[in-house]
DNA sequence: CTCGCCACCTGGGGGC
DNA sequence: TGCCCCCAGGTGGCGA
């Protein structure tokens, strides 16, 4: 249940936890993810765990030589438990720090965990992603600039992470929403003035996620691994034929790149 | 380069 | 209860 905001609360419970520790033992019970887990992070034991930091939706436990990567496709989770906690189903992957453990769950085993040398340039995966939404970076005028000549959907192109990183599918709804933009509309065809307002719509809805899944989220990366629901109330996702919190008309669904989108027909134009 | 589509997986929910 | 179909929060890679 990863998007942006989640991945970001996790690193920060990942920072306070583990930062400094040295990493006794690796343990991989399942190899297959996205991509197979390599032998390399099977080498990891004795590096230490120097920060952990985020790019889009990958995570990053910096270990000085290199980082090793994670991500959490569309099902994982990480978990900081007491060493020794029994695995369930779908923990994949285990980093033993003394008397901690950091587990990888992940049912749809979308997610990957690999090692990225610190030689060699940025990590393939890393190397072409877009702009991080939350920094001074995204504003409207770049968000005018790399939306020129663009004819696919806007909707698409925000969640396009070599454009823009971070925004997922109800995150990508939600702001349009708020930016009372229709998600069908030519990227293109976005004034600077709509590109001022997206861009700004952006940061709130995922600043205010952050928030909230602060608060639903507490114990994610805790000892107790609960998560709940999102209690952030979604403006329109998921919410098709009920009326939108705006003006009261019914929320429309549509398939966008296989993928729905939600809106409200009479708000976002 | 852009765009549309497919693939990778498993589990949960609804309809019959 | 069982079965089948559909849906799911991501994103790299392919061919046109």
């Amino acid at each position: 249940m990863p998007e942006l905001p989640e991945v970001e609360v996790t690193r920060r419970g990942l920072a306070r936890r583990l930062a400094g520790r040295r990493i006794s033992a690796v343990e991989v019970r399942e190899p297959r993810l996205r991509w197979r887990v390599p032998e390399d992070v099977l080498a990891l034991a004795g590096r230490t765990v120097r920060a952990v930091r985020r790019r889009g939706k990958y995570l990053l436990l910096d270990c000085g030589d290199g980082a090793i990567l994670v991500h959490l496709g569309m099902s994982g989770s990480l978990r900081v438990l007491p060493a020794g906690t029994a695995p369930g189903p779908h923990d994949h992957v285990d980093l033993v720090l003394g008397d901690r453990v950091l587990r990888l769950r992940d049912p749809r085993r979308f997610g990957a965990v690999l090692w990225a040398p610190a030689s060699g340039g940025p990590h393939r995966l890393l190397a072409h992603l877009g702009v991080e939404p939350l920094s001074r970076a995204l504003d409207g005028a770049r968000l005018h600039a790399l939306t020129r000549g663009l004819r696919a959907p806007i909707k698409n192109v925000i969640m396009d992470a070599r454009r823009v990183v971070g925004v997922g599918n109800i995150y990508a709804s939600e702001a349009l929403h708020r930016a009372r933009i229709d998600p069908r509309t030519p990227a293109g065809r976005l004034s600077r003035e709509r590109c001022e307002r997206l861009a700004r719509a952006i940061k709130l809805t995922l600043r205010a996620a952050i928030r909230a899944g602060g608060a639903s989220l507490r114990d994610f990366v805790g000892s107790d691994g609960v998560y709940g629901c999102f209690q952030t109330r979604a403006r329109v996702y998921d919410r098709a034929g009920l009326p939108c919190r705006r003006c009261g008309g019914a929320v429309r669904r549509i398939v966008q790149g296989q993928r729905s989108t939600f809106f409200c027909p009479a708000c976002q134009r």
